[in-house]
DNA sequence: TGATTTTTCGACCAATTTAGTCGAATTATA
DNA sequence: TATAATTCGACTAAATTGGTCGAAAAATCA
């Protein structure tokens, strides 16, 4: 009748993400979780084998979400530049808005937790495909420069990055979209030809 | 030479606002304060007789600041609808950089720590007398109408606590302001004479 | 209906973390 | 140099942590 266990599985992680969000990874406790989800502790095991589980299945799934709307954005037939200006923008709001990439974790934590590294390089490498192929397009089209476009790519990411703390120290999303204008209204005038 | 005892508490609680920003009051230690602090934990405990005591100070400094920010938004020589605007923006905006009227507590861990609910009702009154002068100006300039002004000003309170609640939820300031615009044309044309 | 399976939870555990103490070391002051 | 102000490492008792287990409840099946 009611809910299967893939339901009350996908629930605890949505319960999951919440106090993630709120707290960050490492002061949220199996508690939180199962209160959040309006369940026992004990209950949480049944569904999942422990923390490192659930921790494990959240960052995938964001991870998840994250690659298919970037990759969702850019695929619209849009000119290069708003292509960069689409996927910077989506970008920072679904990095905004999904918790686990955000956390400052201590080296020590995670240690403990390496697959968020692990997934964090996969899509660092996503990135550095996906602006790439940006970056390409428009120097095919002659409308940017076709000089290193590997390092172009890199360039424009840690600038992201950069960007990201801002966004984190602020809280704010307020001066955002206009930082990426001016960003990428100085990176726009750098990489077109003339 | 440097620090006296009074600056090296106010770096603490300055410290501890941080902290607490990031992990909300329930789940912040000693020892997180003693590192945003950049000083060992036992060394707070000659500053501070105990935790309660720094939340204590921590509550008491943002609450200063909160209703002296506030006061002086509402000094200025504007109309009454500007200065009621001015007013709810300045306290959006203050609200949502102070962090300890935000942390969302459980009745139990209220009780333990009853000067934040003393605080906040202090507070409360402060805004209900600010807003009732607002509007009591208005009023005598003929530009609101006249009927309960208590009525009216906790009307507007309970509006702005509202908004609060979503202005958490959404942790961003984005369409904030226009919420509040949109929230003080209706109050406006509600209130003003005609 | 009664038997069986799925799901939930309270009670419990060992290990860690917590707020807070204390005396000794360090630093500044006189 | 003596004295006072400040810092901290080592410690404790109490609370909290992630995780276990078996029994109660619900749901499903016969």
């Amino acid at each position: 009748m009611h809910g299967e266990k893939r339901d009350v599985a996908h629930k605890i992680l949505l319960a999951a993400v919440k106090v993630f969000d709120k707290y960050g990874l490492r002061k949220t406790t199996m508690r939180d979780i199962a209160e959040s989800a309006g369940m026992s502790k004990s209950s949480l095991y049944y569904y999942f084998k422990s923390k490192r589980d659930i921790l494990s299945s959240v960052v995938k799934q964001e991870s998840l979400t994250l690659t298919r709307k970037l990759h969702h954005a850019i695929q619209q037939d849009i000119s290069p530049q708003q292509k960069l200006r689409e996927y910077v923008v989506t970008r920072m709001h679904l990095l905004f808005e999904l918790s686990v990439y955000y956390a400052s974790l201590s080296e020590a934590y995670l240690e403990q937790y390496s697959f968020i590294e692990q997934e964090r390089e996969a899509f660092t490498a996503f990135e550095i495909d996906a602006v790439s192929k940006i970056l390409s397009e428009g120097v095919l089209k002659g409308i940017f420069r076709g000089r290193d476009i590997l390092a172009a790519a890199k360039t424009i990411i840690i600038i992201m990055k950069a960007l990201e703390l801002r966004l984190v120290i602020s809280k704010s999303m307020d001066e955002l979209d206009s930082t990426v204008d001016t960003m990428l209204e100085i990176l726009f005038h750098g990489l077109e030809t003339r």
